[in-house]
DNA sequence: GTCGTATTTGAACGTACGTTCAAACAAATT
DNA sequence: AATTTGTTTGAACGTACGTTCAAATACGAC
């Protein structure tokens, strides 16, 4: 799929060490004597060729977000008019999903460096909506068009929702091995991706019945 | 609700400064220091009371934790039986909505923490399984008493991809603020909270069918 | 092959880190 | 009032941090 050339620049050594360091302990957990140890270079080099920690740490989210989102805005075009629910979902969803599961262990990674990202303010506006609010939009017009009833509002915390629930999935924390004592496996992706797309397509689908969702501070009954 | 004393010990006050900075900046973001000043006490006094920073984090989590548990345990024994479904998403939810809301900001504090804590692999058994797991299990049983037909499986991922959902949101980054232009608000909680239980739980009756979650590898048709 | 640029090296800069400790102080017990 | 126990203070420990720099080496254009 990539040229990926037999011997890696210095450039990529320290990105890829990056990469899987930010993701075991995040950008605070990390030294850059640690990431350049890891990746067989000198340390002055790191800032030779990023600059300061903070641009590192950019670069190393931005490489793998363009070709993510590349892909996503392929299967987009891709969808048929109009798409199901589950097939929108799925087109945002699978990228991640496939590369996550045969992309390699920098994808895996990174998606657990993205998990942490969204949800930690600091990074939000620096890299979650620098690098996805295109793509995201791009998703929530596609809900529009295909949910005309539906408040838009409504869309967006749908997206929000699924945001949640896909990112912490393909973080692999290992919560729910331990939770189910070893029934569920956070590493089949693929087994599980079957399972959150209609989950989520089903709550897209109630969410956007607009009297299905009570506006009005309501308890809900039990 | 409860005694608050008027003037705070030094052990409440390293606490609670250590809450709100270890949310906004994370585990290795903050320094003794900077949550000492932050709580005008001395540097020592927080090897004093609590031993090694990790302990003092630990400490910080569990504080609110046991609150929470209680409090979601209570909702779980008052539900009518059967229960509905939304109504015990409902009984695990909305102990940390209406904290969150309304428990002031330690709360609001406690919930940007969880949300990292939970998207690290670091702190997955030390804080997420040893805090939680006993009031997910309860969760898990009640859904198994009101899903039978369900695969059990199913039930742990429901309850995972829930778990995303309600933890990205409570951490309220601003992320959905921006993304939408500011028509939502991230800090409407009661709002968005009408929104959420009913998406998950639409989420949860679908993944339940044991005919709607295909088990093998099959794309989704779009 | 020589020159100019790009990369790599090794060491050092000042600053901040978590932790420890003896001494000072406060509170409670006899 | 004396003694014990529990807190607080201020300073110091050794270590590691991000960043910088001049010198050394490798590389590409001519």
């Amino acid at each position: 799929m990539k040229p990926e050339p037999a011997v890696k620049s210095t450039k990529d050594r320290i990105l890829d060490a990056a990469e899987r360091l930010f993701a075991e302990s995040g950008y605070d957990g990390v030294s850059l004597r640690e990431i350049t140890r890891a990746a067989g270079v000198e340390l002055a080099l790191a800032n030779y060729h990023f600059g300061p920690k903070s641009e590192l740490f950019l670069a190393v989210v931005q490489r793998r977000a363009a070709e993510l989102n590349e892909e996503r805005m392929v299967l987009f075009e891709a969808l048929p008019q109009p798409p199901s629910l589950a097939g929108l979902i799925d087109a945002f969803a699978r990228p991640f999903m496939e590369k996550s599961l045969r992309g390699g262990p920098g994808w895996k990674s990174y998606a657990r460096l993205i998990a942490q990202v969204s949800s930690s303010s600091r990074w939000t506006e620096q890299v979650m909506s620098a690098q996805f609010d295109t793509v995201a939009s791009r998703f929530i017009d596609g809900a529009r068009a295909l949910l005309p009833g539906a408040d838009v509002k409504d869309l967006y915390w749908g997206f929000h929702f699924m945001l949640g629930a896909m990112l912490i999935t393909f973080a692999e924390t290992g919560r729910v091995d331990l939770l189910s004592g070893g029934r569920c496996q956070s590493s089949r992706l693929d087994q599980l991706y079957e399972r959150m797309v209609p989950f989520l397509a089903a709550g897209f689908e109630q969410i956007a019945q607009p009297e299905a969702a009570p506006r009005r501070s309501r308890r809900v009954r039990s």
